[in-house]
RNA sequence: GGGGUGGUGGUGUAGCCAGGUUCAACACAUCAGACUGUCAAUCUGAAGAUCGCGGGUUCAAAUCCCGUUCACCCCGCCA
């Protein structure tokens, strides 16, 4: 007979009276010497299965030494429980099988960690060791189907949105801009290396080159970068391109796609369209690029304190502050800490007053002229038991600062609440002093910067936009450059122009022969994941993922290569 | 590269920053026995850790110090 004719988890009153088999894991067994419970769990839920020695003595017998995760096969009979004894926590609690046959189809050693998810989880180094024990928790297993039915239904939506699904290459060409390469060694060109790919970014432009107009894929994507809770080495892209569209085509279609996606899989709504505000707002009102918006406590600009007489604010880039509501009582040590939560950003200190009496109260209160107190309050819109914190310092320490104090201290909701921020910067200067891209050298600059690109070159706004959700940055994209000139442009004003010919020439060339306008976005699967299934780490919803040292505690990769390999691929190891 | 947190039977924790009659406690799991209606079963009993590893201080170290390793969080990094 086969292993099975019903799964467990959907049995139910219709099916009182009915004989089946089933087969599973033993969830976890109740012996009372005569009768016997076990949860039988299969892949769709668990059922209660009811040895009985009035129903049959061997198999009874044989039940006895049934333990936690055995795989049986049984058949038996469903019946309504007795009255009084119905589960309503569990979804079978009406029913439950009376079994005549047993067999055991795998015996279990005895496990390193319950699969239960109602005691504290053990340290994640012992679930990654045991990962397929991890898997077996009901979290677990609902956090890598809510992924399939996310992908299913992206894939579903591009389709019908007239889309194609097109496999970019894994082994490509090594570029220098960007993160930090995965190479894989090619042993038929001794010495040369083929690079894991950042992502399909040069791929997809091609195929709108060669005119496909409509592209997605699910793409793996490599980065040999540090971890973090949201990074992994590879993560997973919703990648898409499209010809003939502008920034609102793009964005209209993703909103379209995540609204299509959350009321289909998790059955919740989502307003369209997203609120957008450009980069340059974001950093003033949050001091970051991807602000959660689910509460307040904007940053407000006192740049008019320069000229008090306050010494600690004079000649600084910037003065800025949040207010923190209700937060007014509290006690000298909590500030203190707040002071060196503050430091810790990168801030010589932190200002602060309490709202008591409608009137300003702090040490430093007293530095300020009575105008200058009533203005800080009313642009905080100040009211009594607030609490006002002032950072000035450099610009850049001024928005890190505010911006993780307004982290630390806000208390977002429990929502699903998305926002674009566009026109990001087309360039910026990192810490030496050389200009990059702030997204990737293919981006293209607004229409009406196109005159500062050789002059006021971090002036220039690109047609880009980023979604952002609940503070997560979810994905993003831009319209592209698609003429070889403004091409080669970008390339000369980031001064890397004969060194592009060489490892984009195959982009001008393609660009040259009707490249069509075109522009595209890629959503970051894993965090859009980890935000739906309210986890903390993306870790929670891959099924192997990597540990902070980029290692699979499971297999035990990466592992040292034995000689004849290293010779072969023309390696030596230092 | 840097900062932080943690590592105590199979698992999760307590003990540690007052070093010694607590050289190890509690819960869960495991094993054995009892039990015919439980569902995180219950009851009785048993087994199981030289406290991540190495060194040092001390009459004495899970406890203090140094180093190291692993996991996690963060900065840098992530076009």
């Amino acid at each position: 007979m086969a292993y099975r004719t019903h799964y467990c988890g959907n049995l139910g009153l219709d099916d009182v009276g009915s004989s089946v088999s089933l087969s599973g894991w033993v969830h976890s067994r109740r012996d009372h010497g005569g009768v016997i419970f076990i949860d039988l769990r299969d892949i769709s839920g668990i059922v209660q299965v009811v040895f009985n020695p009035e129903i049959d003595s061997e198999t009874h017998i044989k039940a006895h030494s049934l333990r936690s995760e055995w795989v049986i096969k049984i058949e038996g009979k469903v019946s309504r429980r007795p009255k009084g004894t119905e589960n309503p926590n569990l979804k079978t609690g009406e029913i439950e099988v009376i079994v005549y046959s047993l067999s055991v189809l795998n015996e279990s050693r005895s496990l390193p960690f319950e699969i239960v998810d109602y005691t504290s989880l053990p340290k994640e180094e012992i679930r990654l060791k045991h990962r397929y024990l991890d898997l077996r928790r009901e979290n677990m297993q609902k956090n890598i189907i809510l992924r399939h039915r996310v992908i299913q239904r992206m894939r579903q939506f591009l389709d019908k949105q007239g889309f194609f699904e097109i496999e970019t290459p894994y082994l490509i060409r090594s570029t220098p801009e960007g993160a930090r390469d995965f190479l894989v060694p090619s042993r038929l060109s001794p010495g040369s290396f083929y690079a894991l790919p950042q992502s399909p970014q040069l791929f997809k432009q091609i195929l709108m080159v060669s005119g496909f107009e409509k592209y997605f894929q699910i793409a793996r994507c490599f980065r040999d970068e540090d971890l973090r809770a949201d990074r992994q080495p590879e993560f997973t892209q919703l990648d898409i391109e499209q010809s003939f569209v502008d920034e609102e085509d793009i964005m209209s279609l993703i909103e379209d796609l995540i609204k299509d996606v959350f009321e289909n899989v998790l059955n919740v709504s989502i307003k369209t369209p997203f609120p957008r505000i450009t980069y340059d707002i974001a950093m003033l009102r949050y001091g970051c690029d991807k602000p959660d918006t689910r509460f307040g406590m904007e940053i407000e600009d006192l740049g008019f304190l320069s000229s008090s007489d306050f010494n600690v604010f004079k000649g600084k880039e910037a003065i800025r502050g949040i207010n923190r509501k209700e937060m007014g009582d509290i006690s000298r040590s909590e500030i203190d800490s707040l002071i060196e939560f503050a430091k810790s950003c990168g801030a010589s200190g932190l200002c602060w007053f309490k709202v008591e009496e409608n009137s300003l109260q702090s040490p430093i209160a007293k530095f300020f002229k009575d105008d200058e107190l009533r203005k800080i309050k009313d642009v905080f819109l100040g009211e009594d038991s607030d609490l006002i914190l002032i950072v000035a310092d450099k610009l850049k320490v001024v928005c890190d600062t505010l911006s993780a104090l307004r982290l630390h201290l806000g208390k977002p909701k429990e929502d699903f609440e998305f926002l674009w921020i566009v026109e990001a910067p087309l360039f910026e200067y990192d810490e030496d002093g050389t200009l990059k891209p702030s997204h990737h050298p293919f981006t293209s600059p607004r229409d009406v910067d196109l005159p500062f690109l050789s002059k006021e070159k971090v002036k220039v706004k690109a047609k880009t936009y980023d979604v952002i959700l609940n503070g997560c940055e979810i994905g993003g994209g831009s319209i592209r450059i698609h003429k070889p000139d403004i091409q080669r442009m970008v390339f000369s004003a980031l001064g890397i122009k004969e060194l592009a010919e060489k490892e984009f020439g195959f982009l001008l060339d393609g660009l040259s022969f009707g490249a069509p306008p075109h522009g595209g976005i890629a959503l970051g699967i894993d965090r859009l994941l980890m935000v739906m299934a309210g986890c903390d780490s993306i870790r929670d919803v891959i099924a192997f993922p990597k540990t902070q040292t980029g290692t699979c505690l499971m297999t035990e990769s990466p592992t040292q290569i034995e000689n004849m390999q290293l010779k072969e691929l023309g390696i030596k190891i230092l």
